[in-house]
DNA sequence: AATCAGAGTATGTCCTAACAAACGGACATG
DNA sequence: CATGTCCGTTTGTTAGGACATACTCTGATT
């Protein structure tokens, strides 16, 4: 089978040797010059070619297995499982991913509040008695449709908030922007039907489906920086994952 | 800080040394012993009181860094996030979930036929035209209430499949029996409303929210196995997660 | 001819070693 | 006093080697 794969590594670049294979492996896969089912050369070969060590090919082998674009198995080979692979659910907001496919979301800041924390939200966020927080809902339309609903709670000590940067770029914008490194985040999505407050909001109807998320983002310092529940039109909304073996 | 970390390593053990490492400190943050929020030792350190090196240290703390259950900061250490993260969501069924869970799943087989798989499931399973798949429904009950509705197409070239089989227990461990390793799954989970077929199966109204999560599961050859429509009540179960950025 | 053992191959695990880069605090300088 | 620079600490990256283990295929034996 051999294929031949002609990547460049550039050593003078900064990134990191092995995520220039993974690129450079992911993008033979996306246009085709490796086929799923197609078998790679074996580990050692690769490395000798690219001047690699066999531990640096194994770490870009490593992250293409655990995204699920690559399959190993021992004493046979590495194979390409799919061409189409999904990324894995990303750490990113809802405004990140619409803008990175090529829509153009608005956002209408519906209520907007720096208020003392309610006990619900003082136990998400780590925070004492007594503590403020950024409260504030969202609508968010692409194409002048309404897609989602959502209400947050932020901790007042990162960054400062108002509506206008809400209206003008997605709040992980505005916190990444602040100093904050998100590490990850908790989520639990759900389903309901809408009520009589989602329904106009969204202009459905009260009863029609629709998508529910709870989340809480923590930062590379262990602070919890926000919890939210978003809901979002059962019709034009679904998350989309790939789960790997490990 | 410096928390005593008392890890037993056994070298005669055939589990590999950089997993009993994770083992033994993700007990230790369950068991409190390890608070969220405290710094481990660095990892050269660590590795020289359990007689390991770096590298077998660091694939141990990369597991719990992807897992998210530590964080890691260069020039800083590394910390531990949270002893209350949820295992990713995993490629197992439903069935497994809840054995795993301590609860008792009952089964239901509502059809079964071996039947000729029409466009959509060739596509989904890549199968030539005329291929014959496993087709059935199944509702899935715990504690006698009814939580799942199932509807899955299977290949039938992997493994004999029948009623009786699905009813004594789940879809992927009866692919497991027949030798199917699995490798990866890409689902999408989304919302919609009962409607009269499907709520007096899930005794539940017409018009009550269910969580509907569409599913293809691909094996170790790349060949895509099984794929399925479920519906779950959306008033008992909700897909929980943690993302990790990476 | 069927079955079993062994060789070959590829990944899995583990080691030592070294340098790079980022972070935070201490110290010196204006 | 404020600011910038340097340095120690810690993780990030890379190399090269060694042995273990699982799978496949082939050849020998029964």
């Amino acid at each position: 089978m051999a294929n031949q794969l002609r990547l460049s590594i550039d050593r003078s670049s900064p990134v990191p040797l092995y995520h220039q294979v993974v690129q450079g492996i992911e993008a033979a896969i996306h246009t085709g010059l490796l086929e799923p089912g197609s078998r790679l050369e074996n580990e050692i070969d690769l490395a000798a070619q690219l001047n690699l060590s066999r531990p640096t090919m194994r770490k870009a082998m490593d992250e293409l297995v655990r995204s699920g674009l690559l399959v190993r198995k021992r004493g046979v080979g590495t194979q390409v499982v799919s061409s189409q692979v999904r990324r894995p659910l990303e750490l990113s907001s809802l405004y990140d991913d619409l803008t990175n496919n090529g829509s153009k979301p608005t956002t209408e800041v519906l209520t907007f509040a720096h208020i003392e924390a309610d006990a619900a939200t003082r136990e998400a966020l780590h925070l004492a008695a007594g503590a403020k927080v950024y409260h504030f809902t969202r609508l968010r339309k692409v194409g002048g449709k309404p897609l989602a609903l959502m209400e947050n709670w932020v901790r007042d000590d990162i960054t400062h908030i108002d509506e206008d940067l809400l209206k003008a770029q997605g709040l992980y914008g505005i916190l990444r922007s602040g100093g904050v490194n998100f590490r990850l985040a908790t989520q639990r999505i759900g389903a309901m039907v809408a009520n009589d407050y989602q329904a106009p909001l969204l202009e459905t109807e009260p009863g029609s489906a629709l998508v529910t998320m709870e989340r809480t983002a923590v930062d590379d310092t262990g602070r919890n920086v926000e919890t939210g529940h978003h809901v979002y039109r059962g019709d034009s909304y679904s998350f989309e994952m790939t789960l790997v073996q490990r």
